[in-house]
DNA sequence: TTGACATATTCCCATATCGGAATGTATCAT
DNA sequence: ATGATACATTCCGATATGGGAATATGTCAA
């Protein structure tokens, strides 16, 4: 890049960026259910057709949804390996919500007793 | 809203957005070991001090860090809780990857068979 | 070939974003 | 009060974004 600034991380960077907007988590909800065409993606979410593609380029260019061609229609599935870095990053402060939820636990416990 | 047109869901929307950008995820993975004053982030990860600043407001917006005053310092610590959200979105798709995997796996075992 | 259908791409616009620079604010020590 | 320290905020510019509308591409059927 030749810019010394650059506003945002593009969306099509990485999985945490294409799964931001809430439009994309719909359609991966959706297909992780099965694969589908692209029209019925247009027809259970209520979005605009080339909304429901330029989203799926998005996802498809970092790898959360996979493509193949059926005739006419093209089939979106899944691609889950790739959103086990997001799964496995947040996983990394389980630890730490689990000692909170224990030390609020804890707490609790302590008043109960005191009464 | 009064505008028919908005660019890209606000950053300070919720969790998801929040850590789309790669400077927060390394601000609360630099949290999550210990809690923090700005200070000690801006040496550790080598930004600027009004970008931790800005980066921490969202973060504390969207309810992932809490802050408390100390003295001339303000530290900085994980809200763990705010990160569980985005664990089970993705726990939803865990069955999906380890199918996936075990395909990978029963078709290794298919060819190793032929052999 | 000519449509019809399914999907992708392009163009435009309003707006959100981040970084840098400058400035504001709060707290403590003297 | 003054200055030093620690942060936060504001303003700016370059750029990325998503939706809408229009258009292009690709596939099948007659």
């Amino acid at each position: 890049m030749y810019h010394s600034s650059m506003a945002r991380a593009a969306t099509t960077s990485d999985a945490f960026n294409a799964v931001a907007e809430p439009r994309r988590r719909d359609i991966l909800n959706y297909l992780a259910l099965q694969e589908r065409p692209v029209g019925d993606i247009v027809a259970s979410l209520g979005l605009e057709q080339p909304s429901v593609s330029k989203h799926l380029r998005v996802l498809k260019d970092v790898g959360l949804v996979r493509a193949r061609r059926e005739g006419r229609h093209i089939l979106y599935g899944i691609n889950a390996e790739a959103i086990r870095p997001l799964h496995e990053w947040t996983s990394t402060f389980e630890r730490l919500w689990r000692n909170q939820l224990q030390r609020v636990k804890e707490r609790a416990e302590e008043k109960m007793k005191k009464v």
